[in-house]
DNA sequence: CCAATCTTTTAACAAATGATAAAAAGCTAC
DNA sequence: GTAGCTTTTTATCATTTGTTAAAAGATTGG
């Protein structure tokens, strides 16, 4: 089955012309490590399951880099803040390691949501998976200090931090990568 | 207008069928200032609609508040990481004056959102609207120290500053209230 | 009006994190 | 293999924020 589908039908059942639909709007891409799925300042307008690969969600201030979020492979997913409103966005895009993806514009999703219900629940279910884990991470950040962040980082992504640079993983934390090597040396 | 259909209208066209059908829905409740629409541990199954007043969604850790976001008059929510997981709620929602409100179901809700699509849309945009404050919050939290996120709340919300402590308001930076004082004092 | 309670400020000290610089370690391309 | 580059660690000092305690100020109910 299309990797899409694969994902699709986890979330929600859609019948076959739907299925038929929304396989014709994706697009399959590639894009080398170090390149961007979306710069900052453009519209993001495209959703992109990613097949393979690894991207950060990150924007500047004042040449320090934060991180928002990470998306592997196997997650259909899109810079949110900008596909909603439409300005452009803060945030870039970028693939930390070669990174497959398929990609559906705006315009094709609003024409299957509107021509399938079943397909505007799934693009209403994305966004309740996003709001949920920017609930976690608001709670986190509130509650706990960057030690525990850090162990929680490690206790719960633990695949992750393999594939990402401790520099990365401190701007996610929000803390200087010099801090995260204090906390990681245990002092 | 009833006050709920004068809010929907501003997001979501619905057509009158759906709209008599949402109304008879709704169900008006009065919460005294101090009182709960939910205590932690229950589980979120309504979306409100406040005509007038104030609520603060808060957690504890070790008898520390955190406060995740203020709802005051003319907004439709809930706490959404229950809602949608139907986990018990790490969250309170505490009226913080007398506070009346409209509140839906989630049956309700949902049987609507089957039979009416514009209604799924609504529900749909409600999230994006979250997810849109949500993300503004996160890049907040990691590039703004304490004293730059206070100014941006006075500047941004100065007429709800008229209306919480500075106990909440440190609850909500994610600060201890002596700090906000310090800040406030500017040293 | 006043006692009781809650909120806010102030002060002193401790702990966490940032800034800067330099060294060490790891990686890459030739 | 090694020079050059990037990443990570270490060290030092500055700044921010937390903790605790106490005082001052505001609010509430009788």
């Amino acid at each position: 089955m299309h990797p899409v589908l694969a994902y699709t039908d986890r979330i929600v059942k859609l019948d076959p012309p739907a299925r038929d639909e929304l396989l014709q709007a994706f697009v399959r891409q590639e894009f080398p490590k170090g390149t961007c799925l979306l710069r900052a300042g453009q519209v993001s307008q495209h959703y992109h399951f990613i097949e393979q690969g690894l991207v950060k969600s990150s924007f500047y201030k004042e040449d320090k880099e934060f991180i928002m979020t990470f998306f592997k492979e196997t997650i259909l997913f899109t810079e949110i803040n900008s596909y909603l409103t439409s300005a452009p966005s803060k945030y870039q895009l970028l693939a930390l390691e070669p990174t497959t993806v398929y990609s559906i514009a705006r315009p094709d999703i609003e024409r299957l949501c509107h021509r399938h219900h079943a397909v505007e629940t799934l693009f209403r279910q994305l966004l309740a998976f996003a709001s949920v884990g920017m609930m976690k991470r608001i709670s986190e950040m509130l509650e706990e200090n960057a030690t525990t962040r850090y162990q929680l980082f490690v206790q719960e992504k633990a695949p992750l931090l393999q594939r990402i640079s401790l520099g990365d993983l401190a701007a996610y934390l929000g803390i200087t990568q010099v801090s995260l090597s204090r906390i990681r040396a245990g002092r």
